[in-house]
DNA sequence: CAACAATGTGAAAATTATTTCACCATCGAA
DNA sequence: TTCGATGGTGAAATAATTTTCACATTGTTG
């Protein structure tokens, strides 16, 4: 794991990332500093350090520009492998759950900061919200959920979850009481659903870990 | 129709090109020299300054690796294709509207999708949302908007904002009444603004096209 | 042949860039 | 409070890099 930056550090990483990004060479000491406002090259040689003991960058000794971006993630010209692409499920019913990613509407690129929560970002998927149950909770019908597929034995309480009722997909809160799963709504005006967990018109697909909306 | 290379000026671009293909930065002219078997620098300065004149790389006089590939199709790098990327803003006074894209936190790979209703991605980018005055339109404080930049003489009433009130941005619709702008806010527990246009104190950054969220 | 462009050598000058040094201020943890 | 980590200033020492100069070789072209 990556010591974490200070705010200062990440103010210098980014800069030499979109320095980088424009210019198509790593920065010299004098311009980071101009950037970030510091004036002796000093300041800057002792962030640059600190940012390489933690990792996040390597320095040729004496070489005029010697920077270089270590994590292939924050390359900006790293082609290797793009940022990773979930395919956008449609209505499936409830007890067809595998079919979920036969047919995929569409593909979305999703930035890896939004997959951070995740071990297993082949395991996420977009579905769209089929209600405004979770209005409360900021989630409006039609918007786009981001959602790590996990089994409802692995969900816990008060967790935002998506599942399936008849076609249609829908934004919860997961509380599994007496051994039956409560699926409960942030408005009022819905009602509370409750299932057995073998329940065929019920599918609790995942845990909702984004959303995302086009106005 | 670009001039043509002579053999040892092609031997020099592609060396070039597949120097900054490996270390991410331009060769110095000593390190082209060792390349090509040139002792030196002064034989290597001719050969690009032909390769400049005719139009293959762009230089920068004195500078230390101040060499840039003119011709996408050449660049090791091009990044033309693929989704793209979009600066997420800090804090930034509502009178330095200029410093908002100088440093940016990060940078956030978006679908196209998103990006639909605009006809300038280049023109777009990331803010926080800094309170929860849009609750009611399902945008929550720390929410990611995306924003197309837009003047506000270009704005229509009705249509969401982003802006820039002391160091904060924040959400509201836009209306422009008796020329003044209103600010409303979706929830009554927050006021509703009202600005003179040239008011320096207020800076509306664009419209809200797209709000994103990690949960 | 004379003129010219392309390519080189070698060295010195000019400029840019990194590194080090001494010293200072702030902040959070021991 | 003392300490270490962090982040700075300013100046000076090194080192790297570009640029210029004088001169030479080769091959092509008029």
């Amino acid at each position: 794991m990556k010591a974490r930056l200070t705010e200062r550090q990440n103010e210098a990483f980014e800069f030499i990332r979109s320095y980088m990004r424009d210019y198509r060479k790593p920065p010299t000491l004098k311009e980071i500093g101009q950037a970030l406002g510091i004036r002796s090259t000093n300041g800057v040689f002792k962030l640059l350090k600190a940012l390489e003991t933690k990792g996040y960058v390597e320095r040729e000794q004496h070489a005029a520009r010697g920077l270089r971006l270590v994590d292939a993630d924050f390359d900006p010209f790293a082609l290797d492998e793009g940022p990773p692409t979930l395919p956008v499920v449609s209505r499936t019913a409830s007890d067809q759950p595998d079919a979920l990613r036969q047919r995929p509407t569409a593909y979305f690129t999703v930035d890896p900061y939004f997959l951070q929560k995740t071990n297993d970002p082949d395991a996420c998927l977009i579905g769209r919200a089929g209600d405004d149950g979770m209005n409360g909770d900021g989630i409006r019908k039609g918007d786009f959920l981001l959602i790590e597929e996990r089994p409802w034995q692995q969900m816990r309480n008060g967790e935002m979850a998506a599942f399936l009722v008849r076609e249609e997909l829908h934004a919860r809160r997961f509380i599994l009481a007496n051994g039956r799963i409560h699926l409960r709504p942030a408005d009022r005006t819905y009602t509370e659903d409750m299932f057995a967990p073998d329940n065929p018109g019920c599918y609790v697909v995942g845990r909702v870990i984004g959303v995302m909306r086009r106005l």
